[in-house]
DNA sequence: ACGCAATCGAAACAAATGTTGGAGCAGCAC
DNA sequence: GTGCTGCTCCAACATTTGTTTCGATTGCGT
């Protein structure tokens, strides 16, 4: 991937939260940037650090915010997908409140908060778009509260696959058929839905025995798109994907 | 309350994000605005509302988000005291994904959005100061994710008890002995933490019986902060109290 | 191909939380 | 005051979810 198709696709996904001018995209491509890549496991951001450093963008792979308590369990409170920004969140504070991790391997382009700062300033729509994007995490963190807090085991479930196929729909990372995978162990997933991995394996035992998802290995699918939907009292209202009408404010 | 000091809350309020300039302040001051009161159950904002009207500013009474899940089960993931915003979160969303309701009576200013986005692109600091309210927001989501996802009844209801404390201590609305009480009923405390009423009423008489709150009709208070923080797991690094001294970005 | 480590599948049992239903009590409208 | 209405409190019981444990399987490095 060379250096100018990377930028592209940072405004490729601004352009999704509102409408930029040819200058924006010009000072988009004008920023400073490196490629970088990290391994399964590895932090991008952890928590404590002194944030003020770097903003990543993600180019391939998955990763994830998450968050742990006094006696060491871990709430994933975000997934990220290719396309996303993956420390927006920390960009105007001080110490970063939750860390950010790879799930496998993962391709981002780092760019310096102060050069991000410095567009932002320039380019008010740019900084607009940045500020949607941050908006429209923020109504995904309320979506996962009550996904968390009042749905049970087999909607929590099937609500975040939901979400993940349609974000990766969006960003047009689905195979031919439409499908696609979520790599995530069981363990994991029950950190996301705020269950244990054992309650994990008995709810997704019971949905793929009622036919309403595939698994293969450590990949989830599904293709009854109203089944599992209406299982997961999905409504893709909080994902905002019809920001891009909007045009400038 | 005159014109002029409502308008200093906010002032006060957006200087607690960052350094504003004796312009910025002007800018402020200069917004058009109304007072408006709501009763207690009023919507300010409600789920499925086309945004782009106005946006509120608490002067005094209680306010909280929720969403709904389609089998009518209710989710509050934010409180609001006096001195935050109430929806700066929809500015620049199409529809919003969540309510906004007074709890017992509200007091507000209301600003609205065109004058705001006009203010954010005038004064880049203040636009930097609001979109840094939003960021903290955001952070708190994630630690109620964290709160229902990942700690059990006693340590959620002594962690929410906490962070409402510590925020109004911050806002200056603690009594003199530094205490301060939650108006809110058992069913509602239910639905900030992911509970059924009965479960906080239980765990409500546990925590009483260990001396750890008091109650007095519906109000719950505490006084030894050091055991209830540590039962609630409290860490105030997610409230980013220590933004001020950050000054410009 | 081999062996180690991580993950998955599974069962028995334990604990936390939800459900239902109802009694008592406070606040409020009249 | 009287009668509502909504809230608190409570108990019995049901259900969901967690814990522990272990064997089977898979992934991966060599």
């Amino acid at each position: 991937m060379t250096a100018t198709n990377v930028l592209t696709a940072m405004i490729e996904k601004l352009e999704m939260r509102c409408a930029l001018s040819e200058d924006d995209r010009r000072a988009i491509l004008a920023l400073p940037h490196t490629l970088a890549s990290y391994g399964p496991k590895a932090y991008i951001v952890r928590e404590g650090d002194l944030a003020g450093g770097i903003c990543a963008f993600a180019l391939s792979g998955l990763a994830f915010r998450q968050k742990l308590t006094t006696d060491g369990a871990r709430q994933i409170v975000a997934l990220h997908l290719p396309g996303d920004f993956l420390d927006l969140q920390h960009l105007f504070l001080r110490v970063a409140d939750h860390s950010v991790q790879a799930v496998g391997h993962l391709e981002v382009v780092q760019l310096e908060h102060g050069a991000l700062q410095r567009l932002i300033r320039e380019r008010p729509m740019v900084g607009q778009a940045l500020w949607i994007d941050s908006l429209v995490e923020a109504s995904i963190f309320r979506e996962w509260v009550t996904n968390v807090g009042r749905r049970n085991a087999r909607a929590r479930i099937a609500h975040l696959l939901c979400e993940f196929a349609v974000r990766m729909r969006v960003s047009g990372l689905t195979d031919e058929a439409g499908r696609c995978d979520l790599p995530m162990t069981q363990e994991e997933l029950g950190d996301a839905v705020g269950l244990t991995s054992v309650h994990v394996n008995r709810t997704l035992r019971g949905l793929e025995a009622e036919g309403l998802i595939q698994r293969d290995k450590r990949r989830i699918s599904f293709d009854d798109w109203q089944a599992i939907s209406q299982i997961a009292d999905f409504n893709p209202r909080y994902l905002h994907l019809d920001q891009v009408s909007r045009g400038g404010g």
